[in-house]
DNA sequence: GTCTATAAAGAGATAGAC
DNA sequence: GTCTATCTCTTTATAGAC
């Protein structure tokens, strides 16, 4: 869970007064809104209701905000691996259950994932974060090979291509799904019109049903 | 075709002497490498080999050549719509080819429908392109549930849901896919490691085969 | 934990010569 | 079609007070 109990949204009730992780949340809405790059410290510090110099009392630089954020979507993905459903079982069981909670990580750390997603390479930070992102997929790679060679999964795909393929559709979710209940499908910047509404179980159904099925009637 | 014959492609050989059409090219390559926000005037003119003035000569402005570009992509999209594969046959088949041809505009056109999909809706210039693109999606989402109600394609899912999965899965191709051929796989920028080699027949036969069957044996 | 003030660099864009 | 020189604004980041 990566957000506490019933912790409000944007800038806190009463006075500002943040810790380094409500004023990073904040900010990582900020980068997913306007794009890391197209968002200046002066735009955080707005949204947080500070001014700039305050956010260098959290936070050495911009960079180390996307830092901060990009370790808790990798630290997510990357304990799905050593879950035991990941670990135990057929290679098709295993395949399935890193898609169910690679779209359940996604949606609990959503913002977090969006950020990671999105990033080109720039600096050294963006870059040691793509390669643990690499590692990961690799990893999934070989389950899928593992499948295929089990017979389970059909082997006429490279399992390379397969597992881009199905990460690609798990991925794309960053870019219109957002969480229902409460306060979900509040606000949509640079969004491509409404979400169709849907929970994070229903959603994972579905990429499922897509992925192991595909969308012919049979 | 978006390429002219054999076009060079990054400085021309000889002296630069750019047309309009050129030195978007290699900008919106530039664009692509670092985001279009994390690229500056200076970034362009040193890999056009030119001063940043002489870019002015060609593009208004920075978002003048974004412009450009977006509506190249644009443009091809809204064409697969208006061909008679897209317009005329079973629901399924429309559907299908509609899919097909998106993986094949996609791949004649990478660097501008790239730069496309990582539009986060900053300017006015973006979000008309957004908003182009969403009525893109609507066109076919309503193929999806007209392939529904035919009892052709599973209707346990949402069709707007199904056509994001599923565009979610083609756009993702941007992240990796490079084409073969000639000069395939020169440069990764910002990549997540080595792309699988495919041609974009072979992998608009996987996308399809994946989205219409799934990755199951049966 | 926050503020004002400011430094230093880089951004997009223009003027005018060749 | 390209150049050098320059303007103006914004950027990230720091200094030092409260």
């Amino acid at each position: 869970m990566s957000n506490s109990a019933a912790v409000p949204a944007e800038p806190r009730r009463g006075r500002p007064g943040y810790d380094r992780r409500g004023a990073l949340e904040v900010a990582v809405r900020v980068f997913n809104e306007h794009g890391y790059d197209a968002t200046s410290m002066g735009m955080l510090a707005t949204r947080l209701g500070l001014s700039k110099s305050a956010i260098y009392h959290h936070f050495d630089s911009k960079e180390h905000l996307l830092e901060a954020a990009l370790d808790e979507a990798l630290g997510g993905l990357e304990q799905v691996l050593d879950e035991p459903g990941a670990r135990r079982g057929t290679q098709t069981a295993r395949l399935t259950y890193v898609v169910r909670r690679a779209v359940e990580v996604l949606v609990d750390r959503l913002p977090y994932v969006t950020l990671l997603l999105r990033l080109r390479g720039n600096t050294a930070v963006e870059r040691a974060a793509l390669e643990r992102r690499r590692r990961f997929d690799d990893a999934v790679s070989a389950l899928v090979r593992a499948a295929q060679v089990d017979g389970a999964v059909r082997a006429d795909i490279d399992p390379a291509i397969a597992t881009r393929l199905v990460f690609g559709m798990v991925n794309s979710l960053v870019e219109w799904y957002r969480p229902t209940g409460p306060e979900g499908a509040r606000q949509q910047a640079g969004g491509l019109g409404r979400s169709p509404i849907v929970g994070a179980g229903q959603l994972a159904d579905d990429v499922l049903a897509l992925v192991l099925d595909g969308l012919r009637r049979r």
